[in-house]
RNA sequence: GGGCGGAUACCCAAGCGGUCAACGGGGCCAGACUGUAAAUCUGGUGGCAAUGCCUUCGCAGGUUCGAAUCCUGCUCCGCCCA
């Protein structure tokens, strides 16, 4: 195997990094092994906690990209032990432990996501649960001997829950244990985690050296904030963009990032070049963001989708017009009375409010067109046709009252 | 094992017998301004073909003309002492 030389190789591999414990070490290993040929053991561990993964979760992994293209290889180890126990980072809340089979049906939708980052099909595999499934009470008793109360509170997640009076489970506390003997059983040569994980990443060092291994490096990359532009990028928060999202919501979320975050996505989520990045972002914010959000859709769905997403962005949102396609819905007979609609009902139909008293504050508040008209009248009535209702300028819905 | 405190809408949090579909803040939605940015301002934020009706303040009962508010039991949670 031939490896780039190892500045190019630092270059890469520095890039949207935080934490890199330590550097000296790893130039050391990235001598070694091209010397002798041999790859390093890069490993990411992914716990598969929820069905879907966003661009926030994209930023490790294409990481890990980094090292793959690089010639190393690239471990998923995929924590179906641990997505059971939730990891605590960065929360303040214990969460709750999944059963095997959610995890399993998760990793299923994961692996598949994953793939749109990196190739998955040369990158080793493995499951925390070849380990942990047959280690004995005694054995983790043991595990959890080689860590103090104290050391483990360090943790600063950890320290602000105790502090505060919150409570914290047990289970927890070995939480970054079990992410620490991932490792020695892997054998990593590097870890690579966000930020958040630089304990747990740390934990890995210490228990690999006690097993007379090499301590990992460590490699941390920023967690990206979503679209709010104040907190992580979290499903649960609503304010991510999904893998898994379609080229025009793909792009137009990109489109509505912060300012202030765009250097940040420029780094961690396109191939931008450096250089490029500068450019852009001493350019006028609007077109720098029409490039992020066309070098994101491009990643995930091809040039000329994210040239058409362009196109239509433009057309609606600086002409005013209309979406290529617009979801069509049926109303049905049951839902008429003498012969017509509320408006505020087919506004639900066409699921643009959750409700018809939703739909009638809509209205109310101005918020609402039929064919391109303002109607501010919350007892309008649809007779029989077909209409384009609009709320805002991105809810489109056309519905037919028979 | 004992003592104390708590559970209210998406979240935080008031309310402690009627005027409560429930103050306030955050978030979110819509409008204005814009570059679908930020900041700011305005309105809205349980359901219902609706000047009214229905359901909702942990769960189940009870007291009362009337309960988120009082009583009883239950469940869950936190803190403190052991």
């Amino acid at each position: 195997m031939d490896f780039p030389p190892i500045e190019e190789q630092l270059r890469v591999i520095r890039r949207g990094v935080v934490d890199l414990v330590d550097e000296r070490d790893l130039v050391a290993r990235l001598e070694q092994s091209r010397a002798s040929g041999k790859p390093l053991r890069v490993k990411l561990g992914i716990d598969p906690s929820s069905p879907d993964i966003h661009l926030g979760h994209t930023v490790v992994l294409r990481k890990l990209r980094d090292f793959q293209r690089l010639g190393h290889t690239a471990i998923v180890l995929w924590g179906t032990s641990t997505a059971m126990l939730g990891d605590p980072t960065g929360k303040n809340k214990t969460r709750p432990q999944l059963t095997r089979e959610a995890v399993e049906a998760n990793k299923q939708t994961y692996k598949l996501q994953v793939g749109r980052v990196l190739d998955i099909s040369t990158a080793e595999e493995r499951e925390n649960c070849e380990w942990f499934d047959s280690k004995s009470f005694m054995d983790c008793v043991q595990l959890t001997g080689s860590f103090t109360v104290a050391r483990i509170l360090e943790r600063d997640s950890f320290e602000k829950r105790y502090k505060a009076g919150e409570p914290i489970s047990v289970h927890e506390l070995v939480y970054p244990l079990m992410q620490g003997w991932d490792s020695v059983e892997l054998e990593a040569d590097v870890e690579i985690g966000g930020t958040d994980q630089l304990f747990n990443l740390m934990v890995g060092r210490e228990l690999q050296r006690r097993e007379g291994q090499k301590p990992q490096v460590c490699v941390t990359t920023p967690i990206i904030v979503g679209l709010d532009g104040t907190e992580k990028m979290s499903k649960s928060l609503g304010n991510y963009i999904g893998v898994l999202d379609e080229p025009r919501e793909m792009f137009g979320k990109c489109m509505s990032v912060t300012d202030e975050a765009m250097r940040s996505y420029f780094e961690l989520l396109t191939d931008v070049p450096d250089a490029r990045i500068e450019e852009l972002v001493a350019g006028h914010p609007r077109a720098a963001k029409v490039e992020l959000a066309r070098s994101i859709t491009e990643i995930y769905h091809g040039a000329e989708a994210a040239a058409n997403a362009v196109a239509e962005f433009d057309r609606m949102f600086q002409e005013g017009g209309l979406p290529d396609e617009i979801a069509e819905y049926e109303v049905s007979a049951d839902q008429l009375r003498d012969g017509g609609i509320l408006l505020a009902g087919a506004l639900a139909v066409g699921e643009i409010c959750g409700s018809n008293s939703d739909g009638r504050r809509l209205i109310k508040g101005g918020g609402v067109k039929v064919d391109g008209v303002g109607v501010t009248d919350e007892r309008a009535i649809l007779t029989s046709g077909v209409y384009l209702l609009q709320s805002g300028k991105r809810k489109f819905a056309r519905v037919r009252v028979p």
